[in-house]
Parts: C-alpha cells; sequence; structure tokens
DNA sequence: TTTT
DNA sequence: TTTT
C-alpha cells in the first residue's frame, strides 16, 4: 500500500500489575490493562456520567519490556504508543475468538510513565540494542537561514526548574 | 481518574464502500472498514513479507457522516482521528462475544480524505453545527513578545498566492 | 488540498503560572510555557544528558480556557493536543520576527491535567458550548455482527477501581 | 521530569523539492517545506476561506533521509511524525533569532509518502540498520485468554488474497 | 513554495 | 475486503 500509518495513543492507569512472561525464544512479553475514563454531564437528566475503557496493551519491545517491569504497578499512570492488532485465537471449546490489542513493538512505540520517580533512563522503543544519544550524528545541519555551525543540542542543556532560560527564549 | 486520553491514528483504505444505516432516533452512522499494512524483509529468510490489518471504524459524528457518504468509496485513501472502543454482544447462541472498534463521535475525531477530489468544505468533528472560522474569536492574543495588536489570522488572510511571504519567512 | 493534517501532541510540565489575558471581543486567551525533556546516556563519553524544550502554547478554546485558568499551576503535568502555528511581528525597532506556538483552538483541541485533582468535567475543546454525552445521539449503530439493540454506554459504567469487571473482560 | 512526550504529526504536501545537504560527519540531511491547510466559510460574510501553515521539517535519520531523496519531490503528499525543536543563531547583523522545527530523528519519527508509487520497502525511523520483521521475536506471547502456544504472526502470513479470512472476521 |  |  502506498502509507499507511496504524497508532494508538493512551495516557491511562494500569488497572493491574504488569504480567511478565517469559518466551520460548528466551525474550519477554508484558500484558497491561489499561484503564482510560471519560466523565460527562447528561444533556437530559444532568446526571453526572463516566464511561471506563479496559485496554489490552502487549509489549514486545525489548527495552520497554523493561521499563514496564521495573517502574510499572497497579494503579501507575503511564502515556503508551503502540499498534492496533487484531489476531484470532480458539477457546477450550474450539470456538474462534477475536482479540483485539495494543502492541508495542519496534521503533514507532512508546512508554512512558507519567507519575512517579522514573530515575531511570527514559524510553524508547529501541527494538534491541538500546539507544544513546537521540540526535548522535548531527552537526550543524539547520535550515538555510541558520548558520551550519551552530549548535543544536549544546551539553549544558538547561534544566526545566533552573529557570535559566529566562533571557534566552522570549516567553 | 486525573486525565486520560484514548486516541487512534490510522491511514488506509477503505476496503468496501462505506455503510450507512440509519438510527431509531433519525440519525445515521456509517461503517468503515479500513485497511492497513506492514512491508518487512525477513532478516533469515530475506522473503519480502506483508501483514496487513483491518480496523472496523464506526462513525457517529454527524459531520463526518456527510463526508463518509459523500467521498468515500471502496479503496479510497483516508485520515482518520477516533477513540478505541470495546463492546460486547451476543451471538445467535447466546455466546458472548467482544467487538474492539475505531469511534469517531464528538470533538476529538477526524475524517481526512487523502485522495481524490474532495471539492468540498474540508471535514471537522463538529458534533452537530459546523464549523466556521478555525479561529473565530481571536485578535491578538499572542504571546508576552509579539505585541497584542498583531492580527493573528488576518481576514486578509495570507495565502501563498499573494507571493508575499517570499522574503518574509527564511526558508 | 486534497487532505491535510497538522497536529501536535505534548506531555511536559508548566514553567510558570498560566497568563490570562482578556480580548477586546470580550473572549480570553491563555498562554502556557511547557517542558518537554529527553534524557540519554552519551555513547562516546557515557555521560548522562538531558535536552529541555520549551513550547509556547496559546489556548483560544472557550471550554479549554476555563480548565487552564482553573487546574493549572507552575509545574503542572498536562497533556496536550493542538496545532502548530508560526505568526510574524515586528519588536520595537520594527524588525520582523517569527514566533511558532502551538494553538489549542477549534474542534481537534485537547487539554488534560494529569496531576492533582480535577475533579472537574474533564476538558473537551469545545469551542463555546461546552459538551455533555460524547455520544449523545446513538442508540445501537455497531457494525455488522452484533445486534443493533446493544447498549454502547450503559450507564452503570464500571469504574476503573472497582474490579467489577472482572468476569466480563477476558484480560 | 517524570515522563514527557514531544510529537508533530503532519499531512501534507512539499512546496518545494527535498533539499539533500552533506555533513561534516559523512551523514546527510534533508529539509523539506511541508504546506498544511484548512479550509472554512466565513460564519458572517459566507465567504470561502483558507489559511496555509508552512512548517520546516528537518531529517537526520538515515532511513527517513533516504525515502526523502528516492521518492519525495515538491508537490508529494507525506505524512510526518516528528519532534518540536527550537534553536537559536545569528543573523548577519548578529542579532538573535529562533527558528522552530519538525526534527526526524531516532526511533519515534516517521515518513510515509501518501501518493505515488513507492515500489520500495515502506519507511521505519531505523537510524541505520533498517528493520525486518516488525515482530520478529515473538512467539506466543498473548494475553491471558488466548493459549500462548498461538502463533501472532505465522511466517504463513494470513495474506488477505489468499480469502481465509471471508468467514473469519464477522464485518 | 504545495494542494483543492 | 483495500492498497503497493
Amino acid at each position: 500500500m502506498a502509507g499507511s500509518v496504524n497508532k494508538v495513543i493512551l495516557v491511562g492507569n494500569l488497572g493491574n500489575d504488569p504480567e511478565v512472561r517469559n518466551l520460548p525464544s528466551g525474550g519477554k512479553v508484558v500484558n497491561l490493562s489499561v484503564a482510560t475514563s471519560e466523565q460527562w454531564r447528561d444533556k437530559n437528566s444532568g446526571e453526572r456520567k463516566e464511561r471506563t475503557e479496559w485496554h489490552r496493551v502487549v509489549i514486545f519491545s525489548e527495552g520497554l519490556v523493561r521499563v514496564a517491569e521495573q517502574y510499572l504497578r497497579k494503579g501507575s499512570k503511564v502515556y503508551i504508543e503502540g499498534q492496533l492488532q487484531t489476531r484470532k485465537w480458539q477457546d477450550q471449546s474450539g470456538q474462534d475468538k477475536y482479540s483485539t490489542e495494543v502492541v508495542l513493538q519496534g521503533f514507532n512505540s512508546n512508554l512512558t510513565m507519567l507519575d512517579g520517580r522514573n530515575d531511570g533512563e527514559g524510553a524508547g522503543a529501541s527494538g534491541g540494542g538500546g539507544f544513546s544519544s537521540p540526535r548522535e550524528s548531527s552537526s550543524g545541519g539547520g535550515f538555510g537561514g541558520p548558520p551550519a555551525r551552530q549548535e543544536r543540542r549544546p551539553s549544558s542543556a538547561p534544566a526545566f526548574e533552573s529557570g535559566s532560560m529566562d533571557d534566552d527564549i522570549p516567553f
């Protein structure tokens, strides 16, 4: 197909601790159960309503499996980026069943803890090797206007709390 | 829950013409069957592989129902933004079944045709009324730096045809 | 154009309290300064690195202006969905300047607080009126398989903490 | 910061052929100029309006640089996923300038051609190596319900051509 | 500078 | 069932 996209973005809370399973291959898979919810007020009755949706999330990416194991617990709030996949299986009675999951696997996945203290490295999808600098190989490379010698990501990166950018950025 | 997000973004092709159904309420629902696919080369065998995923899309938003009816056909390429929802139903034998769909309803949905001739208006989710100006009520409103009297979107909108941006934007 | 999309998604923290300004028109605009940051370990030196990016966010949507005023403070973590816009302005010396902002306006915007106690209504973009039920007009409307009489969003919606879905959803 | 997200999603058309530049390091950077546009009808005057936004896109990811060079031309329609970055530079007169760009670099980027004949492989961000199977290492790994011995993506991939899904998926 |  |  001349280009397609399959992306799910969730922000929600874990209904349970992550379930880690070992694969025959030696790898691991983690299953999460993630709740998202909407609130609204009924137009007619004026009542407060809520609807909770549960999502099955399956993590294959090595790096993200590690994040899930180490940092996530029942109740954790997470940002998730994955892909929709439906698979077919048979129950005990041989009946066909379908299961739709949000799959985190390969380059375009993400899992980020939104509460708690992730003093860790951050979590790239990184299918295997981990990643170091998000822009390791650049040097210059900007658009026409700005001169190429400009440093794009100075090592003296200003931390958000420091307030040191006050006279840099005009806002 | 202190804030959650449930969003699906798809770019894919329709496997069939849209199915339009009338609701008892007088409204309409449109069902789409959307394919996304990935290609890759098998690391070991070197073979070319492809996996196609089919997505059930259900459109409730009035404005988007109209777009689907008028412009979409089997084979159309679309951009879709909706929400994941799983619902339970019983088949003829009384067995419980679950069905997961991408639902377009309410403010945070979108449906945009990516091929063909949409000679129409564009497609906002607009639950009912349609929308006029995307920034009708602004006047000024910029950040600190720029003076507040600046027009953000003058009715003399800076259309590219005017050529006036040529020496404006440094790229 | 036969369909285009302009969307920014941010999860980050406010560097300052929201700045609220009144418009001549009687409306309000809110400006936010939002930080996102990445951490990584330098491949060569092994050093821990961090890069913080500051985003200017401008809120025009009435409903979201209210959310920002009421709930957001310096340090708040937010989910933001808006549009990229670059505008031109002149500084005191008459020099042309360009400013790129993430604009929340119209139907496809979102602002959700990710920490703290938003005991409020949730925050739809809702350009003007607020919104009540996210699926007010549906009744049935599912895909072919499931019968139309199924309730899509039962009022007895199970809250995430209740565990009441245990025997409903097979995960 | 306990987790942040910085993501831009664009669907638009190239205003010019891609600009490829060689880096001192031996790598390449590609700059794109991408237009998105909105149409609406003015509430008062009833006039048809349009607003075009131009985005500067900078591609560092090796794989995506290749895609851009090979397949993209002036007028091409693309799906782009990247990150917002603002950088500072000085013009000839020593004046500080800021430039905000959509940067494609590292694992969470994407570039997909939405028209034309991409007879190629598809385009993962894949910083260097390319990617083979999107789920090479799985075997089993499903959620609780389905038995673990189920193959998730059999090498006999269930291609739609086989007709085998006809009576499978209830839609 | 694109596209409709 | 789509598309390449």
